[in-house]
DNA sequence: ATTACTTGTTTAAACGATTAAACAAATTGA
DNA sequence: TCAATTTGTTTAATCGTTTAAACAAGTAAT
């Protein structure tokens, strides 16, 4: 069964299309004779008339669609900001188009380019490592984008992200405040800023309390076979008498918790530990972990304004970082 | 930067934008000139052209995007349930809106709609409870979709379900046959058809055995404030000296583990445990978890396969049923 | 040399909307 | 009364493609 279109309804009604498509936008709004306009609306009604978005976007060059180019759809972080991108979005009439780049560069720029192809009016992007030129090329294009969660600081562009620098130092500095003396930090070699600046905020703990970070007890771990390498770091740091452990992610504390799990040490009393991000599996360890928490939902809605910002003025850009919480429970 | 259009191209190489459409979808194989059809691709090329698919679309009535409507995004089976069908979709060059209907009918409607209306070329479904009068309504009007995991039996239409009774028989046949006694169900008072099965499937283990299931021993619990009801509905059979527990759903379990930490009752010896779906937090359990698993790639692919031969021809509907397997572990 | 294909390309309509501009009729003002 | 204005509506171009049909020029066949 077709469609109706405004031409069915002009039809019926017995006026042009350029008549029914101003009642239906209400625009003209004193010109048009009351009586058409009812008899307009009542047979859209009749004919259950919805607009065709495509036609529209084609005219108007406006989709109301954005893209979302996740990191890794299989982490419940990006679940979460599916969800709260989604909603944001939804409020402001924005329909959302995704996609997962599984931290593949090759998939971020095909995922770019096919949102791009279908007339997205803005991207919101988590990109992976290797992507910093593709972003810059972006933002000289003047395709409206905002950066979330992670981003290429050399890279021009809107970003909203976590102040992750005094996230970590926070978390670490709470490790140090328990009388804790060697901290292990379970982190990814990868290049990304955000992690990078995790690194950092672990370094600028001690050094703020005048301390000098262990090198040895920074294990960098590559994305792959987590399952092996990471049992394998805390088995290594443990060995090395570490008294605290913080994970700069989710993903590493959750395949952690499974391997201390059948560890004869005991957290917190043996080893504190603190973790990045959320996850269901924090609460159900014997000692709930504590963690640093982000305030995605606010980010999210954030990230929406700046992208709308962005599309009415490709100039205008901002970088925000919002502060993380430290949930405290029983693990530090 | 405004993108180039074919026009760009045409009048770059002195030529029609029919000829440049011709060449650049391949159509009048043996027609065009080779010297011509060269220049239009390296032109092409040079100008960075990519085709508009809103225009396309407009015309060709097929937007290569099909709508994903999720029943809560927030539950992890639900993104598992978007990468699968995500996978499956760009394998076929297909692109994927999503939406989370948070098991709210209003919402699932709102989303069916607005993806209507972008004109997207299938609907995958996973509908919430009430909305079977417009699943029907969808199939009347010929709209190509697939129900996926969950469904209206008395709706016509595809699906893509597991066979949850035989899932849910097993996994109580399980128990049984481990001497377990008095078996307890964590179900839900919803009128979802699948959900139902697993109840049915519950039952059909004892009564396969001769035995009678105690109606008392079955919790059927509302979806709201599952963090209070499943722990007392836990507390309560316990005190009724269930010696198995089966939740039917992944959301019912992580909550009740949580708390079953807490209890001095220990599981496998004092409790056996059975859950669906899959979960990290099953893993790090102290007795991981005995769990009904669904092979959701098979399942994604196959909606994916069922989808396209709806949209050829609307007549042709099916409705097909995975198996699940039972993964056997510690607690049952 | 005329007809009949082939080959290579263009014309033009269409998809379903939007919107500036034009138009006709009714109303107002002087 | 006639010009000016207001009111209500239509015309027609446009967005970027696709595609059937028309066309022109060249080649082959009779």
């Amino acid at each position: 069964m077709k469609r109706t279109s405004l031409k069915d309804i002009a039809e019926r009604v017995g006026v042009s299309t350029a008549l029914v498509s101003y009642v239906l936008n209400n625009k003209k709004e004193g010109r048009i004779s009351k009586s058409v306009a009812a008899r307009i609306r009542e047979t859209a009604e009749a004919l259950n008339y919805r607009t065709n978005q495509i036609a529209k976007g084609l005219k108007t060059s406006k989709t109301m669609t954005i893209g979302l180019v996740l990191a890794d759809i299989s982490n419940p972080f990006s679940s979460a900001v599916a969800r709260v991108i989604e909603d944001a979005a939804n409020e402001l009439q924005y329909t959302v188009l995704f996609g997962s780049a599984d931290e593949n560069p090759d998939r971020f720029r095909r995922l770019v380019d096919i949102f791009r192809d279908r007339q997205v009016d803005g991207l919101i992007l988590l990109p992976p490592n290797g992507v910093g030129e593709d972003i810059r090329r972006l933002y000289a294009q003047r395709v409206p984008f905002v950066q979330f969660d992670r981003y290429y600081p050399a890279s021009p562009g809107n970003v909203v992200a976590l102040d992750n620098f005094a996230a970590a130092r926070d978390a670490t500095s709470l490790l140090l405040s328990k009388g804790r003396q060697r901290i292990g930090l379970i982190a990814f070699e990868s290049q990304l800023y955000h992690l990078h600046q995790r690194k950092l905020g672990y370094q600028q703990a001690h050094l703020q309390l005048g301390l000098t970070p262990d090198p040895s007890l920074i294990a960098e771990l590559g994305v792959h076979q987590l399952e092996r390498t990471v049992p394998a770091a805390i088995d290594n740091l443990i060995s090395k008498g570490v008294d605290g452990l913080f994970f700069v992610s989710n993903t590493l504390s959750a395949i952690a918790l499974r391997h201390l799990n059948q560890l004869p040490i005991r957290v917190p009393d043996d080893l504190s530990v603190v973790s990045f991000d959320e996850n269901e599996l924090l609460d159900l360890f014997y000692a709930p972990l504590t963690y640093v928490s982000q305030p995605l939902e606010a980010m999210g809605q954030k990230a929406l304004e700046l992208l709308l910002a962005c599309m009415e003025n490709p100039q205008q850009i901002s970088r925000i970082h919002f502060p993380a919480t430290l949930v405290k429970r029983r693990s530090a």
